[in-house]
DNA sequence: CGTACGATCTGCT
DNA sequence: GCAGATCGTACGA
């Protein structure tokens, strides 16, 4: 079974709720003539205007962040600390700025692609533990910040991947502690490690 | 126009 | 455990 996510998935307006469930899903790209892929294991939810980790807190509206804005189902890419393209889903209604940011993915598709990439030999404990290198890993940049997810160069996939929800921990979301009292918030979803150890898709 | 800094990663101690 | 890398973006002057 591959389906890729229809553009009505991205437009549910409960960015958590798409995050939770996006974990055991299959992010895809072909980008430069390699098809890649991993198994979704970790996202962060960044929820509208109200939150103070979001990009588009209090209304926020800036070229950068200007996708966010957009209807569900497009990606939001963006440059951190000067070095790594962060890969985020947009969600929700347009005008609605909701977005989820990919933390991390179990490789799947060409992972000889992916380490290159990374500038790896062989798989080691943080081949993609975390956004950055989750989208090094899948040749995604900013130039691809606006691109559909329902077109052909970066979309998700259902593969059949059983999750039980009991194996997904929520926590408080990293680096946003100059977010206040909504650092706190359980916005983070992570496949306990063990469940990530027996993933196994069609 | 100038400046401070970030939804991070790595390597060295 | 911690500092350095590295630069586009945001925001104030």
């Amino acid at each position: 079974m591959r389906l890729k996510l229809p553009r009505k998935y991205y437009l549910n307006e409960d960015v958590t709720r798409i995050s939770r469930d996006l974990i055991g899903k299959v992010l895809v790209s072909r980008i430069g003539g390699k098809l890649t892929s991993g198994i979704i294991i970790e996202t962060e939810a960044y929820n509208g205007v109200n939150d103070k980790a979001s990009h588009a807190y209090g209304g926020r509206r800036t070229e950068r962040n200007k996708v966010m804005y957009s209807e569900g189902g497009r990606a939001y890419v963006y440059l951190c600390y000067g070095v790594h393209h962060l890969f985020n889903v947009v969600t929700g209604r347009k005008d609605v700025p909701q977005a989820l940011l990919i933390r991390a993915i179990k490789p799947a598709d060409g992972i000889r692609a992916m380490l290159k990439r990374r500038g790896k030999e062989e798989i080691f404990k943080a081949f993609s533990d975390g956004p950055g290198t989750t989208a090094e890993a899948l040749g995604i940049t900013t130039r691809y910040s606006g691109e559909p997810l329902t077109a052909n160069r970066i979309w998700i996939e259902e593969r059949g991947v059983i999750i039980d929800r009991k194996n997904i921990t929520a926590g408080p979301r990293i680096g946003v502690s100059y977010a206040g009292e909504d650092a706190q918030l359980p916005y983070r979803f992570r496949l306990n490690e063990d469940a990530i150890k027996m993933l196994k898709y069609e």
